[in-house]
DNA sequence: CATATTTGGAAATGATCGTTCCCTAATAGG
DNA sequence: CCTATTAGGGAACGATCATTTCCAAATATG
């Protein structure tokens, strides 16, 4: 019954074949993208920065936003699975909490931190003025806020966090913590001071 | 000895006297700054609302960033005023941390939620570019984290704020939540969770 | 009253922006 | 082997950008 239309090469769509890898070339555009922003970044910085021309850029997308919402889109991919992986050898709801908070505070430090977030420019640049950005900066904020809930509720049932907090109020507290650690990342910071507010943090579980 | 170099209308500068307001223009450009950020800020953005041609604005101001970087200080002023005066009729430290959070979680909901905070702006957009804009912003943040730790001593001398905390972590956590705020207040947010946010944040001071 | 100085404002300037056009190259299907 | 389709890339396009230029108006000084 294994009918070959699903078959590993998989069906090439017709015409000549891309030449680029479409992720790598995202990798690159959510780099520009996140340090200069998305009104200070041209399709010259896209360019040459992605390996490709103009023209080609208009053959691979729409415009320059459809651009940007490739890279975030890529963005929230592989930052989603960098959380996960981050918080996966936590036993209890507090010790993921923990390391949740210095896998934040780890890339808000340094020239990472310097360079900063694509979600908190997308939210400050475009969330005012553009309903598609809007829409994924608001689903990001929801989905990273019900993971803090959800891991404060585990917390409460191990007994690892205390029982009388509010799991939403505290989950959108801690939402904000994670992003104005990411704020005062842009003003240079070290590793040490990130940790610290990040460890500081931990006693709103108490 | 009342040398009238002194007087009333002190000494007029010679020329044309500015027909506009000064500090009126700069409140309306920092509106417009802090709703679209710097570069989707076009002089033909500025020009109506702050009631001037584009030749008129050259005359006042250097280039496109001096008028930026008088609208960001102009702000700093208005808005640690404002801060001020927020915490003014608080009696102990904790009770004054708690009218600075409230006091920012109201900037941080709605209308003026959406429009944002021209320090998170410039330092999203071009702290890392520009040399003026990321010292002002250094110094925004290293300001409001003095301000903080001051209060927070000021609590633990007169008992509202737990003894055992340290003063200048927890500072940097309270600046990292005031903006984190900022952020969540970009993707809109009424005034009740805003300050529900704020009050969750006060377990910090236990 | 004359001159110097500054402002207000309209129009012009050169650069850069995002985007399109057009031609060539590479693939699939018939 | 021919045709359709898609990608790559250089050159061109109109629009818009920040800025300058130029002239008239308003003030201070002598």
């Amino acid at each position: 019954m294994a009918i070959d239309i699903e078959s590993p090469a998989a069906s090439r769509p017709a015409g000549r074949p891309r030449e680029f890898d479409m992720d790598e070339a995202l990798d690159r555009a959510i780099v520009v993208f996140t340090e200069r922003g998305y009104h200070a970044t041209s399709i010259s910085d896209l360019g040459p920065a992605m390996g490709l021309t103009a023209g080609s850029l208009y053959k691979a997308f729409k415009d320059k936003k459809a651009i940007f919402l490739a890279a975030f889109d890529r963005y929230k991919l592989v930052r989603n699975a960098a959380l996960a992986e981050a918080i996966s050898t936590g036993r209890t709801g507090r010790e993921r909490i923990r390391l949740a908070l210095r896998h934040y505070a780890d890339s808000a430090h340094g020239d990472d931190g310097r360079r900063g977030c694509l979600v908190v420019g997308a939210a400050v640049e475009l969330s005012l003025f553009d309903a598609e950005t809007d829409e994924r900066v608001r689903l990001s904020q929801s989905r990273l806020e019900a993971f803090f809930e959800g891991i404060i509720r585990q917390g409460q049932a191990d007994g690892s966090v205390g029982g009388h907090i509010d799991p939403e109020a505290t989950a959108r507290l801690l939402y904000a913590v994670v992003q104005g650690l990411r704020i005062a990342g842009k003003a240079g910071q070290d590793q040490a001071r990130a940790m610290a507010i990040a460890e500081a943090a931990l006693k709103i579980l108490d």
